[in-house]
DNA sequence: GGTTTGCTGGACTATCTCGTCCACTTCAGG
DNA sequence: CCTGAAGTGGACGAGATAGTCCAGCAAACC
């Protein structure tokens, strides 16, 4: 993935444009991650970024042009997140240990859900033409974590009976639907409870006993 | 739970009025769940009930409150299905199996997203007054499932060391992100992982072979 | 330094959607 | 019947919002 959006830009921008650019695309990411697509109008973002109106429109022909390109940005956030050092490439129990902890302990993310989740099923029924841009970030950040299974599998460290697909499917669900449920609960609760059973369950593949201790 | 909605309905309504009521409501939850709740206006509407615009106004005063109907209907609808003698109360590790294996099975749902679970993330970061009205039904639905977990570990169909509430929150979860991913992919698959990894976990917790290995 | 290109501002318009209004019809009860 | 309440139809108004238009400004490039 490269930012397929800022590669159909053909026309050139200054630096000056391009920093204008980059300061619409921050708030609108913010504000869309705070009150949802629909309520993130052009007054609210002229208001936040600083900018006319006219400029959205030179920047981002379109609202779907915009939304995309906010798609993006979180995408290239979320990618970068999950690959940095952090979690060594999920390649042990304990990463994903990390990871979770890491939602569970961060206050903020779960009054407002997940920042392409929640984004994803306001829009995925309304005509904007993003579902393809969505499934192909879904499968990165699945891939992220299958092939971190696929890695701790020919290391030995979980069984052979272990299926890095479902695996990898089940992290990403447990996120989804926990940050949903936490969401709608205003409680972290439902979060904690499915991110740590996906790592109890991963766990149980476990071939060290350290591992398969640790719960 | 009861209909809190219908009960603040305090004009009478003659059986033709409870009919075109019923049916407004009964289209309004079609078109929301195909279309999204934004989609859904008052001209389309109007044409799938065969209503004329008063009458929207005439059985629910604001869309807000059509909304809140439409999500009661829904709650109504999951939590009798969840209730139903096919699932016995949840009180087995077979039982679950089933249910994940109804909605691997069924074709539809996933295209289109759990109905409230989808209905919730697109509303649940505007302006309506319905999160009160979605936890509770999200708690209610985790709760089924909390209970049957609970028997079964009375049972002592599942170890001790499993927790009831932690294993609700997890399912609802995985069904709740297998359905967004489900939804976005357009492929069952997500789902189909997600449950059955939820479904493996809790037999990891089963006493009696017969389960532990059915895997 | 001048010209061309990109950048900015703000008013304006077309459109959509919720909800209102009022006239008319059907129905229930005395 | 007759009367009033409930039900119905469709046009209309108010408000919001995406996108347009045009004029003025800044900056790059020759």
């Amino acid at each position: 993935m490269d930012g397929s959006v800022r590669s159909q830009a053909p026309q050139k921008l200054t630096d000056k444009g391009e920093a204008t650019r980059a300061r619409i695309l921050r708030h609108a990411a913010e504000l869309i991650y705070a009150k949802g697509v629909r309520a993130t109008n052009n007054e609210l973002l002229r208001s936040a970024a600083g900018v006319s109106g006219s400029q959205l429109t030179h920047y981002f022909p379109n609202k779907e042009s915009l939304v995309l390109a906010v798609i993006d940005w979180q995408a290239d956030r979320i990618v970068q997140f999950h690959r940095s050092e952090r979690f060594a490439g999920f390649d042990s129990v304990d990463a994903f240990q990390d990871w979770a902890d890491f939602y569970v302990a961060s206050g903020r993310p779960f009054e407002d859900g997940c920042s392409l989740g929640s984004l994803a099923s306001e829009i995925v029924k309304t005509d904007l033409d993003v579902h393809d841009q969505l499934a192909r970030v879904f499968e990165q950040w699945r891939d992220i974590f299958r092939e971190g299974l696929e890695r701790m599998q020919r290391l030995g460290r979980i069984d052979s009976s272990a299926d890095p697909a479902q695996l990898a499917h089940m992290f990403v669900a447990a996120y989804q639907g926990g940050m949903l449920l936490a969401q709608v609960a205003r409680d972290i609760a439902p979060l904690r409870d499915s991110l740590y059973a996906a790592v109890d369950h991963l766990r149980t593949f476990a071939t060290t006993p350290d591992d398969a201790d640790a719960s």
